[in-house]
DNA sequence: ATATTATTGAGAATGATACTCAATTACATC
DNA sequence: GATGTAATTGAGTATCATTCTCAATAATAT
């Protein structure tokens, strides 16, 4: 499967990944669909369909949002990107392709996006689907809560090293 | 703060818990949010709107969706319940007043949801928050992939035990 | 009982995304 | 290079979850 992304011993463009992956698939490489992969590749780390139309404008290029929406499940199914957050109603993407696997811290207060790599994270992912024979495609971690500036700017304080303090209380109902 | 959820040495229930969440904000304890808290307590696992409108019925009461909109965020504001999946453009909630914290598998083919706990996601979401100096509300660990039926049907194989291979490649844009 | 606000339901508005369809185009084959 | 066929496109429309508006009503404090 991975050899498909490979030509010579070079990993293939966005563009040409794309292109192979619409020729396997007997899909046609429009002017459109090369307009948008021109797009993708210029965007920074997370985009929603809108971002895209507004890259393709910026190129000139007149690629209506049905398109657009139209060409995102095949950039996703295609290994190029991957739907990450959902952001005040919108999809946020971004690429994935020869990119180093992340997640995402997120201020709830201002909005931010923290990426971090974990490697922990990936050897947890095996174990839990060892456990559950499940096979996994992908996962998310997506950590919320304040980051350092609103921390300051809402006087939160950060419990970060100390212990926390638990205790055994019992339910009514 | 957790002291406020406490009467006696005992949780208060989830009813109790709303009623003072709202006294709190100097909100009102209405008809409807009663309503809407009896039909929380009975729905299942995952639930969204919708849900919530159906078990009202159930419960012969008219609170309108417009009014269950704007109770979820209050819900949510006093701990009672949490977003956790965005599952086919709904947003999917749970609750979790007195519950314990679980991560999920969802099945991409058939949609079937399975929950996990596991101590090491929340060590390491304390490390990534101490190294990034974030504050953390909450985190969320979902894993996608196919289940076991699924893999089955669809003759998915299985890595789960196997080395993975992985070899150096170039790039070349 | 009164005053002050919060709350409600109905319906309209919003906004992201999906669908419809006729016109156009890519590409394999001749 | 012309032809046939199935894929693709843009424009507009539809969908559908969620939010907003507003006038009528109701919950609490005094
Ligand atoms: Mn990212
Ligand atoms: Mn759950
Ligand atoms: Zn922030
Ligand atoms: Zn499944």
């Amino acid at each position: 499967m991975i050899l498909n992304y490979i030509r010579g011993n070079v990993l293939l463009s966005y563009k040409e990944r794309f292109k192979y992956f619409l020729k396997e698939r007997n899909l046609k490489y429009t002017p459109e669909r090369k307009e948008i992969i021109e797009a993708i590749v210029k965007l920074q780390k997370h985009f929603d369909a809108e971002d895209i139309y507004k890259q393709l404008r910026k190129q000139k290029s007149n690629v209506s949002l049905a398109t657009i929406y139209r060409t995102i499940p095949l950039l996703i199914d295609s290994g190029l990107i991957i739907e990450t957050l959902h952001c005040r109603d919108k999809v946020l993407y971004e690429r994935i392709y020869n990119k180093k696997h992340h997640d995402h811290l997120v201020c709830i207060n201002c909005g931010k996006i923290i990426e971090f790599y974990n490697g922990e994270v990936e050897k947890l992912q095996d174990e839990i689907c060892r456990k559950y024979q499940f096979v996994a495609t992908e996962h998310r971690l997506g950590i919320k809560g304040y980051c350092k500036e609103c921390q300051d700017k809402l006087n939160i304080k950060n419990n970060n090293s100390k212990e926390k303090n638990k205790r055994d209380i019992k339910h009514d109902s």
